[in-house]
RNA sequence: GGGGAGAUUCCCGAGCGGUCAAAGGGAGCAGACUGUAAAUCUGCCGCCGUUGUGCUUCGGAGGUUCGAAUCCUCCUCUCCCCA
């Protein structure tokens, strides 16, 4: 993909700019509106506004969330203004999407310290200049229960309960809140405040992103176009990838762990992180893709690749080489990593019962399933595997150790 | 407002008053096999360093019993039907 930028004022022809950005959707509502503002933005040469919502209280973003980051960039790379919209307010409502959970309510200071989280990892994908960090409490805030019941009245239930989701939960005798109903209005209200030409989102979004066209429509606006990008997988290849499913490769964590978290995914999965997490065509996917079939590539070393890939952009070309260099090291030769953590221990212990060591190390969540895991033969220490869980450590007779458990786990602890 | 159904260990979901730390499935973890892939097989899967007639769990609080996840009362929450 391009990744050339375009001046401001300069904007490509608006069907070669659509061609760029329908790439990797799922669905665009509707095409021929978004043609015509392209159209319109490249006569005014006025960019177009693109909103996308992030939640407040998830500053750790992960692959999934880089779907829909990298799509903001392409708008970016067309000439457009993105805004990365904050929703501060909405997130004390808390999304009906997936498990509602009651949701922590942030501060002030809170608020603004996961913003500049935020910002630190999101300029990793798009560029400062054409992005606005915004947060809806700037005008939901203002809006008072009588602007909120106003709002709510340009929205019917039966309407709402169109929503899968709450389809779904209505049907199967699932609570819904009466909150929960609220949250798309809000959303909506978000793009009516700031007049937005697009917003974008996961296919998940879509009824959110829908209710915005209606209710700018409403407030007498030109509705947004909406946009929504496939949901990546998590690691398990199922569910959607997200923090509380454990099922996820956030970009802010070291490039080994990335690495060795994205080698784990599935051949099948592979192909779909190849499409969404990279900017490969999706020709050049297919051809790998057929090469693999073909018995002429092995997926081991496409897969290589990928990870490799995937670091680089978070983290650099050179801790890609190392992650990779790393990983074959401990995997594939079974030997101990460069960099192993390391953990001080007192000298007055004289000797360490290994299940308890376990336990202070955070190698295991208790005393039981330490004693499981050396049952089962999941620890050794300096290479020779434990068999029995009522083995010490005895600390004169070595002043460090090399603990390992399952596959990766590795401490180092010294005897002061 | 009236009537009915229900709340079980991470999730789903069984559970005759004792033999229930609680079936089964999923997830997860460990081992084998591998490419830390898939599939498959095996073991584990509340806590406790003396593994026990032990301790804490079955929405919450009481009660009946020698004994309760199982029975009773009240409470909280959810769903359905009627109004």
């Amino acid at each position: 993909m391009t990744t050339a930028g375009r001046g401001t004022t300069a904007f490509a022809p608006p069907q070669e700019q659509l061609e760029y950005l329908r790439k990797g959707a799922v669905e665009i509502i509707r095409e021929d509106e978004l043609l015509g503002k392209l159209q319109r933005s490249q006569r005014q040469g006025r960019p177009l506004t693109v909103k996308v919502g992030f939640d407040p209280s998830a500053p750790d973003l992960h692959l999934g969330h880089t779907v829909v980051i990298r799509k903001m960039k392409h708008f970016q790379d067309m000439g457009h203004r993105v805004v990365f919209l904050i929703g501060d307010f909405t997130g004390m409502i808390g999304d009906p999407t997936g498990q509602s959970r009651t949701r922590p309510v942030l501060t002030r200071a809170q608020v603004k310290q996961n913003a500049a989280t935020y910002r630190k990892q999101v300029f990793k994908i798009l560029r400062a200049k054409r992005t606005v960090i915004d947060f809806n409490s700037r005008w939901l805030g203002r809006l008072g229960a009588a602007g909120f019941i106003e709002l709510a009245s340009k929205y019917t239930v039966a309407r709402l309960l169109e929503r899968d989701d709450f389809a779904r939960r209505y049907k199967s005798g699932q609570p819904i809140g009466l909150h929960e109903f609220l949250y798309p209005l809000a959303q909506g209200y978000d793009s009516v405040a700031l007049e937005a030409d697009v917003e974008m989102g996961g296919t998940d979004q879509t009824f959110n992103l829908l209710v915005g066209r209606e209710l700018m429509r409403e407030y007498g606006l030109e509705p947004q176009v909406v946009l929504t990008m496939p949901l990546l997988e998590g690691l398990d290849g199922v569910e959607k990838m997200s923090k509380s499913l454990g099922n996820y490769v956030g970009i802010n964590e070291p490039a080994r762990e990335i690495y060795g978290k994205l080698m784990s995914i599935s051949d099948a999965l592979m192909w779909r992180y190849w499409e969404l997490c990279t900017d490969s065509s999706l020709s050049e996917i297919a051809g790998l893709r057929s090469r693999v079939e073909a018995g002429e590539l092995h997926p081991k070393d496409v897969k290589t690749d990928l990870a490799r890939r995937i670091v680089a952009d978070y983290h650099g070309r050179k801790a890609a080489d190392a992650a990779a260099f790393e990983f074959e090291k401990v995997f594939a030769r079974k030997e101990t990593p460069e960099e192993v953590r390391e953990v001080r221990m007192p000298s007055g212990a004289q000797t360490v019962w290994v299940p308890k060591l376990l336990v202070t190390l955070g190698l295991a969540k208790s005393n039981g399933e330490a004693r499981r895991l050396i049952e089962q033969g999941g620890v050794s220490i300096d290479g020779v595997r434990l068999a029995d869980a009522s083995r010490e450590i005895h600390a004169v007779s070595s002043s460090s150790c090399l603990i390992k458990v399952g596959k990766r786990h590795f401490v180092r602890v010294l005897f002061d």
